[in-house]
DNA sequence: TTTGTCACG
DNA sequence: ACGTACGTGACAAAC
């Protein structure tokens, strides 16, 4: 009979330590027992035992404590966050029927060691779960222990013998070799100058604790002394760390069956801790018969599909093959409730697609979908109309929940269809062998149809709830089209413009390269930090600026500067890593993504930044060099296509205008409506100097601090970037507060709302959750503060730019004008402009711009052009 | 795949 | 005593 014991309080505990935090919509912590339950399964299935118990440790002191007052303590306390998932577990076991032994006075190491020991002697086979060493005493002939190690991923089953091979001693002698070495993490002290190895060596001569003592003066020297001396401290130990294997508990063999679960109970709990892969498992997350309810999938023409649907909003699952071939999987929502899926369109071949797709495109009909992006921009690609978009399933769920990175149609299913499919890269893959879905993926798509047709009915009334349609009415559903837009027309990039550059930057590296390696005394690669970090601080001796040396020596841009003066390698280093990077990425790289129109299409990402701003990828054409002199050359490559010219439109100190308005501090916002220099005042105010009398390094310091207001920084933080002391940094921080109570006044508001909601919000009523306000760990509650200050700042400016790309491109789209909106980056918009349209274009980007909110401060956009990116200055 | 570094707002 | 400013993406090295 096969039986397993687990150590509940154990490993609960490197279970919640070792997974990321798991909440619940009202706050709960979970992620300690949704690793407790998967070992729990996996312990099911490798080892299928007859019986089964959890132990847990009682509350209040032991009997341990009664000898020895001073037993296990110091411990950090257990976070509350933790300490609520106990009763959980506790439920969640009972509905599984599976028994649960805890005893007063006692801890789950005594329970564990009693039950075992009956068990051994009833001929039982037993495994005992835990990650606390302790328990290794407990090995037996025909009892197992099994460790977590790695958190709870890897488990390392001990036998007697796998014992003796990894401590060179019996299992048995586990606890004198405590006794001898101590424990602190339990306070318990053993013989001074004992550790491991001595400790060992002397269980190995003498037996056990009790032989060394009978022989202990034998033993010499200091050692000996100390042993001697410390007798009593050592044999206390001994009797702490042993395990009591006679607990007084009440416990039967057959109480330990687990055969008789209570699913509705487990069902209940699962549905509140929202543990939707358990749920599954039983079979009630997944209403896998739902897709079985729908006729199958079949092919009919496009005419036959228009007329059954009449005029509804379409729903769309574009099928992309290798980026070229689309099979558009279409239904109706009402068609989808008549529990009927629909495949439009036949074969598709290389060459005929367009053809395929035009009678969707000149359908007009609404559409619905997921990543509509993508679908739209294959019509885009065949210079057929868009369609307009009538519910994106990605996107709103973005609004929903902006901290994910990943919005996979698999877990819409999961969320709002309670149905199951594969995750989006597997069907993928799959879908790429045919053309047309083979009889074994028409289920599949089918449930996807499905899927889109529950999602867009749950994600309208959650949205609705949460606030957030207007949001998603005004500044995301009308972006999509307008991002397709902005990608297929791209950039022209003309990569013999950099020949220069690169020959000049080409010439450079190989300059600084040899200095360096003259400097270093030997050739390496300057580009491995690993490397660079021994050269500099082994090799050539240079003291490590930052107190303390880690396990690796940071070579980051902060460290080398203060080294650069004292040491002209940190310089050449430093140049070579910006030559390098530029080189690398801007210059090699940007030339591989030219297409074939000689212009480059970035890929415009709407739902990957937390704080409502967009992203731009392959290449992200928002980081082109500007800053530095040289790196700035890049965007002469850049080029207006004939005709046109850029116009660039830039917002102003958007985001502490932002601030100045949500704040309703006096003083900031009268200084904007004068249109001061800000910084300028900022310093004036904050160190007490007049207007005119303040120095370019006043109003450096004065824009850090005006920086870091905005990032919610800290003293530390500040410091480091004016190179002055936390102290002074602390009291420009107060000062500037002092003089903008107001801004004080919202920030710590921002805070409070964050702290109770666990979310914040922008302008246009955009959400991001805050889960990190509940983290037991103090890092991440900072961080939560700071993310609550800035997140309504970022979030707004991003809002308000939304909302001016929208009017601008809606604008040139009435004004049938050719000019194109090619890029956004973050509070600049530019604009490919034919030349005879650059005044209207340069009224409808001021306009549309400045006018897209109203504020206490206005928004003052600043107008540039040019015939590259480079003379947009 | 993760880490370190650095480009931008 | 600790760790320390917000949001991104790309590349090379190291694992």
């Amino acid at each position: 009979m096969k039986l397993v014991l687990i150590d509940g309080n154990s490993l609960l505990f490197r279970a919640f330590y070792a997974m990321q935090p798991m909440v619940t919509k009202d706050g709960t912590f979970t992620q300690g027992v949704f690793g407790f339950l998967n070992m729990l399964e996996r312990i099911r299935k490798e080892y299928a035992p007859e019986r089964m118990a959890v132990c847990f440790d009682k509350k209040g002191g032991t009997f341990r404590h009664e000898v020895y007052a001073e037993y296990k303590a110091g411990r950090r306390k257990t976070p509350v966050e933790l300490l609520a998932q106990f009763p959980l577990l506790h439920e969640v076991l009972e509905a599984m029927d599976i028994e649960i032994l805890e005893l007063d006075r006692y801890e789950a190491d005594d329970l564990l060691g009693t039950v075992s020991k009956a068990a051994e002697e009833e001929g039982m086979e037993t495994f005992i779960f835990t990650s606390d060493k302790d328990a290794l005493q407990l090995i037996g002939e025909n009892t197992h222990v099994v460790l977590t190690k790695k958190g709870v991923t890897d488990l390392v089953t001990y036998t007697p013998e796998s014992f003796l091979e990894e401590y060179g001693i019996r299992p048995a002698q586990f606890v004198d070799l405590k006794a001898l070495m101590g424990d602190s993490s339990d306070n318990l002290k053993g013989v001074t100058g004992i550790g491991l190895k001595k400790g060992t060596q002397l269980l190995v001569t003498y037996g056990s604790l009790d032989g060394i003592y009978e022989h202990k003066d034998e033993i010499k020297g200091k050692l000996g002394e100390n042993i001697r001396a410390e007798e009593e401290q050592a044999r206390m130990t001994r009797f702490l760390a042993t395990i009591d294997r006679e607990a007084p508990i009440d416990f039967s063999f057959d109480r330990m069956e687990y055969a008789h679960p209570d699913e509705e109970r487990l069902v209940d709990i699962y549905r509140r801790l929202e543990f939707r892969s358990f749920l599954e498992k039983l079979g009630k997350g997944g209403r896998k018969d739902e897709a079985k309810d729908l006729k199958p999938l079949k092919e009919i023409s496009w005419e036959d599909f228009f007329a059954k649907t009449a005029d509804e909003p379409i729903v769309l699952d574009m099928v992309t093959n290798n980026d070229h071939l689309s099979s558009p999987a279409v239904s109706s929502v009402r068609v989808m409730a008549e529990k009927e899926g629909l495949y439009a369109v036949k074969t598709l071949c290389f060459g005929e697609e367009k053809e395929a797709l035009q009678p969707l495109s000149e359908s007009g009909r609404p559409l619905i979908g997921h990543s509509l992006r993508s679908a739209l921009y294959t019509l885009a690609a065949y210079d057929l109309p868009l369609l307009p978009v009538l519910h994106d399933t990605e996107v709103a769920e973005y609004l929903i929940d902006p901290n994910r990175s990943k919005y996979p149609l698999s877990r819409l299913g999961r969320v709002y269809a309670e149905m199951t499919i594969e995750d989006d890269e597997k069907g993928k893959k799959k879908a790429q062998t045919s053309l047309i879905p083979e009889e074994e993926d028409r289920e599949e798509i089918m449930k996807r149809l499905r899927i889109l047709a529950a999602s867009y009915h749950g994600q309208e009334e959650r949205l609705e709830a949460l606030g957030l349609t207007e949001v998603y009415e005004t500044c995301e559903k009308p972006l999509i089209s307008l991002m397709v837009h902005m990608e297929r027309d791209g950039v022209a990039f003309r990569p013999e413009l950099l020949t220069e550059s690169r020959e000049a930057i080409d010439a450079r590296l190989k300059e600084l390269e040899e200095n360096i390696y003259e400097e270093a005394g030997k050739k390496f690669n300057i580009l491995s930090p690993k490397q660079l970090g021994v050269v500099l601080f082994e090799d050539l001796g240079i003291p490590y600026p930052k107190g303390k040396k880690t396990s690796s020596y940071s070579t980051a841009q902060d460290i080398l500067d203060r080294l650069k003066d004292a040491y002209p390698i940190a310089a050449d280093v430093l140049e070579y890593r910006k030559y390098a990077k530029l080189k690398s990425t801007y210059i090699d790289g940007l030339k591989l993504l030219v297409a074939e129109d000689g212009r480059i299409h970035p890929h415009f990402n709407q739902t990957v930044a937390a704080t409502g701003r967009l992203s731009c990828t392959e290449p992200n054409l928002q980081n082109i060099p500007i800053r530095d002199r040289f790196g700035r050359g890049i965007r002469k490559a850049f080029v207006a296509a004939d005709g046109c010219i850029f116009i660039g439109a830039d917002y102003s100190q958007i985001e502490l205008r932002i601030l100045a308005a949500l704040s309703g501090d006096e003083a900031l916002i009268e200084s904007f409506r004068k249109g001061e220099d800000i910084h300028r005042r900022t310093a004036s105010r904050v160190f007490g100097i007049p207007f005119d009398e303040v120095t370019p390094l006043d109003r450096s310091r004065a824009k850090a601090i005006n920086f870091g207001i905005i990032y919610g920084m800290s003293a530390f933080g500040l410091s480091e970037d004016l190179h002055i002391s936390v102290g002074e940094a602390d009291r420009y921080i107060h000062d500037y507060f002092e003089k903008h109570p107001k801004v004080k006044e919202y920030l710590d508001g921002l805070i409070e709302e964050g702290k109770e909601n666990l979310e914040v919000r922008t302008l246009m009523g955009r959400i991001r959750q805050i889960p990190e306000f509940r983290s037991s760990r103090y890092n991440e509650r900072q961080l939560a503060q700071r993310l609550a200050m800035n997140t309504p700042i970022q979030g707004s400016a991003a809002d308000i730019m939304k909302l001016a790309m929208i009017r601008v491109g809606k604008a040139l789209e009435e004004q049938g004008l050719r000019s194109k909106l090619i890029l956004q980056i973050h509070d600049e918009l530019i604009i490919e402009a034919r030349e005879e349209e650059a005044e209207t274009v340069k009224t409808i980007l001021r306009e549309g711009m400045e006018h897209a909110v109203s504020l206490a401060v206005q928004l003052p956009v600043e107008i540039n052009e040019g015939a590259t990116l480079y003379d947009l200055k």
